[in-house]
DNA sequence: TATGAATGAGAGTTCATTCAT
DNA sequence: GATGAATGAACTCTCATTCAT
């Protein structure tokens, strides 16, 4: 009764799916199954499994960035928000952070551009970020962009290898927003 | 009469592919064509995609870390290695690069563990370097892992933009290096 | 319109090549082009090759099996009925007579076991016809189990000799179900 | 030094493989292996993976036989010699009795016609003992080729069972030299 | 004689996508 | 809107066979 609807149970199946198994490993059939909708309806409401794809990508971009904008307004110091922007990202569906990685490397020659674009469009709105940040002389001067990437590179390798189920990745999941935040913090610092 | 033997062909030709286009989008046919051998031969050597693949990565991983180890050696100040080792990765063919993104999100199941610790011994030799660093109080006490994989993932962020073919790549491209050195040797410094 | 269903069209084509060419002399594009499918509709009805190859022998060894116990509840004597059955095998498609002695050496060790439980099976059910005569003193004292192997072994080792297309072929059609009737009742009878 | 000549470790591994595995399971290197001789010395003694088949079916026949003729010219009673030929016949190698089963469905279209030359040839000479037989009225009329492939089928059926690897088999192999000489001694005898 | 690197046709199988119902 | 049977191009991989050495 109180299920949700059939199109957020299948961008829903797609993250959990994409983000635990990558975008070849996954079939729209596993999606259509773990969505309980037939391969009908995912055709339905996707004109293919590139644009299902790009629909959850661009779903977790937007929650990551307007979570990240809401630490962001309440005024703290520098390294605590990165230290919280960080934790945040650790502490999000594991599978969440997972998908982020899962973009660097698209496979897919046709999905290429569209992914470029999207991740460009997030890479921005952090660069947009420093600048201010830069401003108010909160941060030395950087190239924005390259900063951005270079952060989102940082946080997307070692959320990756905290994902593992070794004693490391327990580590890494324990001390990682923290030592993150603090290369993270040295590196940008006036 | 001088053309290089047919494994060599084959692992070049891999490493071309595998990079430009990705794991999944690269078929063997591909590959045999580029190297100018046939299917066959490819499984002479290997004995599947993956393994090629592995190999393909494997060398691509040593001949990085020879070069890296081999600036290292020459007595620079901190920030100048970094800055140096960084210019060689960008500076070297795009494509191996662009490999190293590659690795990140393994798409493929089976592949993910050998991956996974070709990798962490990867990142594992980084650490042993900076752990040396450390001691000699050239690098302020960090997490050596975590800051390992940090250092990749950001160099594999901006390099794999930089493989791009538009303005703001050839941008990355003349500044990254210097940049990422300069986020690194801040990020690091005592 | 009143073509039979595409998974009859399937098992039939499967069949008829199975039994004329064997196992490993029919690919699935054969079957397909037979049962004027698509290769896709084969994997849609069969998980594999191995699966479609069983369900073959099940339904011939099932068609079987039924019209020969129709053929017992008429109360004709012992060798009358020893030899109705056995012209029947004859009579019947000789391509189904054929499969039975693909089964014998099924080549591929991962079929071995279910071919093997499906035919010790069906010589349970012969054996189970052989001990319910021994108790009407219908037949004399044999070990059942392999009294019924040794006569599907007479059937299909005659039947394929007959399935050859030159003279003494059609003397075996002609004489084989009388010769083998008489030979099987002298084995069998009290 | 005492080695045998490499061409009978080539027929010998043959021999051993296209028993245990059949004809498509046993690879031409897999041969090669075995019998320690390299892939182009296989096809240095045989023109192809058929002729060596052939070979290896053309020496077990030659052997059975002489071995069968060998028990004939004892002058024992009928249903001993055919109790002694099939004691024999279990007792050989067992591979060597399940090359003969697997010669039944030969699966290949090409080797189809010289396997059941071979086989002819074979049932051919059964055929003419008992023609013998019955002109010695030591075995009552009958079809002589006809009950030579009815023998030859009930014991490779029986022989076949008994290759197995469960209790019954163990059964079969003690039991199936007896139940099987007397159901062909009933089945034959005046 | 003897070797084994090289070949390539063809095998079984997958899976995103379509469309009649 | 919803369904899932049907499609077929494209994939990885096998293996008997050849031939330069």
């Amino acid at each position: 009764m109180n299920q949700p609807l059939a199109l957020d149970r299948i961008v829903e199946a797609g993250r959990k799916l994409f983000a635990r198994q990558g975008f070849h490993a996954t079939g729209m059939r596993d999606i259509a199954k773990l969505a309980q909708v037939s391969i009908g309806s995912l055709y339905h409401y996707f004109r293919s499994k590139d644009e299902l794809f790009l629909a959850v990508v661009r779903r977790a971009f937007a929650e990551s960035l307007s979570q990240a904008r809401a630490l962001m307004q309440q005024g703290l110091p520098g390294p605590e928000i990165l230290r919280q922007v960080l934790t945040a990202h650790f502490a999000a569906d594991p599978e969440v952070a997972q998908l982020f990685s899962r973009v660097w490397a698209p496979e897919d020659p046709a999905l290429w551009k569209k992914l470029r674009d999207l991740l460009e469009e997030y890479a921005q709105a952090i660069a947009g970020i420093l600048e201010e940040a830069m401003r108010k002389e909160a941060v030395r001067p950087v190239h924005p962009l390259i900063a951005a990437y270079a952060l989102l590179g940082m946080a997307g390798a070692v959320t990756l290898r905290s994902a593992q189920k070794d004693a490391l990745a327990l580590e890494f999941r324990k001390l990682g927003p923290q030592e993150l935040a603090e290369l993270a913090w040295h590196a940008l610092r006036p």
